[in-house]
DNA sequence: CGGATATCAGATAAACTGATATGA
DNA sequence: CTCATATCAGTTAATCTGATATCC
């Protein structure tokens, strides 16, 4: 029975190990800046969509709106963004960059860049393009009919 | 600057999403058996190298002694596999899998098999091949000199 | 002594479930 | 009342670094 069961073989078991070589890795090239990589993902989101809210960014990343909060929270304490309510709905939290969230985005941004580089390393862009849309709909497809309807 | 910003659209990320479903999905499918995917990798990782010792298993897996000490001392508690110190090298404990952990092996597998499936739902073989290979290589471009050049 | 192995101790971010308050 | 949002409280597995002890 030793013979399919090399867990290394297995596609999800290199799905793990690249994935974890990756957070490994950009939580080196970040530690200097401060973040970690899903903090990074989440100052980037904000970025793009200012005013986005906790429950918001937690259903883009797929997660619960407590875990959001704790990712969001660490942030806010660590002065990267801020979170203003809003006027119109009292209820709904904002969040926005600070000065300071901003920058650190920016060096961010470019220590990823150079992670992602060494990562793809050998592939071309139409080869990633495909692994990239690949990966999302492994994600699509795991995330289906959970269970008797 | 939202233009390649958009985090969503990132290889990266992807596979971030993808691996998150994929354990998400396999702790739902592994919860009746009382395991997580990582004490699956190690069960398995055990039933086919019997008398590994927990450094090995640590380094296989790429992650520190302490953390694998820590999922091996999980499964230990729950009674799914022993350690025996080895006769002739006092300090070494070999890993081996109890008749509740062979049991527990068994039925994961089979659970993780259609998780698998489904995860791989409209791909060929040829293409897994090929996404295995990838993301295999992946792993090993990121853990690549660190720096110096 | 050096190298590999095993552990203890401690810390932390990230993830979960459950319960609750509040606002639209 | 219901739904979405936020948040408090508590738990857990998985990670890490650092320090030690024990073998060969």
């Amino acid at each position: 029975m030793s013979t399919s069961d090399d867990v290394t073989q297995w596609v999800g078991y290199r799905l793990k190990l690249a994935q974890n070589a990756l957070r490994a890795a950009m939580d080196e090239a970040l530690a200097d800046i401060g973040v970690t990589a899903p903090q990074y993902a989440v100052l980037a989101a904000v970025d793009s969509g200012p005013g986005i809210s906790s429950a918001a960014l937690a259903r883009a990343a797929f997660v619960t709106p407590q875990t959001m909060q704790g990712i969001v929270a660490n942030l806010e304490r660590e002065g990267l963004l801020t979170r203003a309510p809003d006027p119109a709905h009292g209820r709904i939290k904002r969040a926005a960059l600070t000065a300071r969230g901003r920058a650190a985005l920016q060096r961010a941004h470019a220590a990823v860049g150079v992670i992602q580089g060494r990562m793809l390393d050998g592939f071309s862009a139409a080869e990633v393009e495909w692994l990239s849309a690949a990966l999302a709909r492994f994600a699509e497809n795991l995330r289906r009919p959970r269970r008797s309807a």
